[in-house]
DNA sequence: ATGATTTCCTGTAGGC
DNA sequence: TGCCTACAGGAAATCA
């Protein structure tokens, strides 16, 4: 599951591969893939890729036309750099060819969480999916962050995992933060001093960027855009490691399901604030 | 406005 | 051993 460290991991490899690439075709494998202007496609023939940007999970590539192209890796989204004539995988929906460059880029995934758009500037400006993300995870400031935790009542880590509040954390560097800091995901976001809510962010950046070093986690489908796997989930403490002894206290990591995610976490180690 | 719940989708881990 | 069910979750939609 591509979360902030993986996203990044290939923006930086499509910024180091296609920049400055024009694009030579833009091919739609599955049109319900595309979420917003599929009939941009044909456009973007001649368009240079003049910036890979990311923020949280979302990737936006601008082009030297009216053009932005989005893409989102969802669960098991996948970004390929391949020759053209590389077997064509099951569940490749986007294809993007580039003048006098033997290899193309593909996005795969089975799922289907992911997505990408197409954008004028004047839409993009409209696209809230962008415009209302919180600051990135590893940008926004101590006490942004804290004011954005304050009075609020809903457990830590679904505050967390949402993006409008601080953009790309996903399941696992959520876990993973909490238990460097810590902190119990179901206390109350309000409860946080500002020396808690200041540490958390300390961890959470600190994993995020430890896990960008090792290439991303590859727990289940990630890849990198050249095939490589992550590193990272050889580091990880408790995500999955439920009945495994905490590497601090050797307390068993518990498992519990909060909104719906998998929660792992060590019981003894990270104490839950009461009201 | 906030918080909790449901929906989308398919490969596969794990249980019987 | 092999089949089948349940599970994995990012983000948008929906409901209280």
């Amino acid at each position: 599951m591509p979360e902030l460290p993986e996203v990044e991991t290939v923006r930086l490899s499509l910024e180091r591969l296609i920049l400055g690439l024009p694009i030579k075709r833009y091919e739609v494998m599955r049109d319900d893939f595309v979420q917003h202007g599929l009939a941009h496609a044909r456009a973007l023939n001649g368009a240079v890729i003049e910036k890979v940007a990311r923020r949280g999970k979302f990737i936006a590539l601008f082009t030297s036309i009216d053009m932005i192209l989005v893409h989102h890796l969802g669960m098991s989204g996948r970004m390929l750099f391949v020759d053209r004539s590389a077997t064509l995988e099951p569940h490749t929906h986007i294809r993007i060819r580039f003048e006098n460059q033997p290899l193309e880029l593909r996005q795969r995934d089975p799922r289907r969480f992911g997505f990408c758009a197409i954008f004028t500037a004047a839409e993009f400006d409209r696209y809230t999916a962008w415009s209302q993300l919180g600051p990135d995870a590893l940008e926004i400031s101590s006490k942004r962050f804290h004011l954005a935790l304050e009075g609020r009542s809903a457990p830590l880590k679904s505050l967390l995992l949402n993006q409008r509040i601080v953009a790309g954390l996903g399941n696992i560097y959520v876990d993973e933060g909490l238990f460097r800091a810590r902190l119990h995901p179901l206390s109350p976001a309000g409860m946080l001093s500002y020396d808690e809510s200041k540490r958390l962010l300390r961890h959470l950046k600190q994993v995020l960027r430890e896990s960008i070093a090792a290439g991303g986690s590859t727990t289940n489908d990630f890849q990198r855009l050249d095939g490589r796997l992550g590193e990272f989930q050889h580091a990880h403490r408790v995500y999955q490691k439920h009945g495994q002894p905490c590497p601090r206290c050797r307390t068993s990591i518990a498992k519990i399901v909060l909104g719906g995610r998998g929660t792992h976490y060590c019981p003894e180690c990270q104490e839950l604030h009461e009201e």
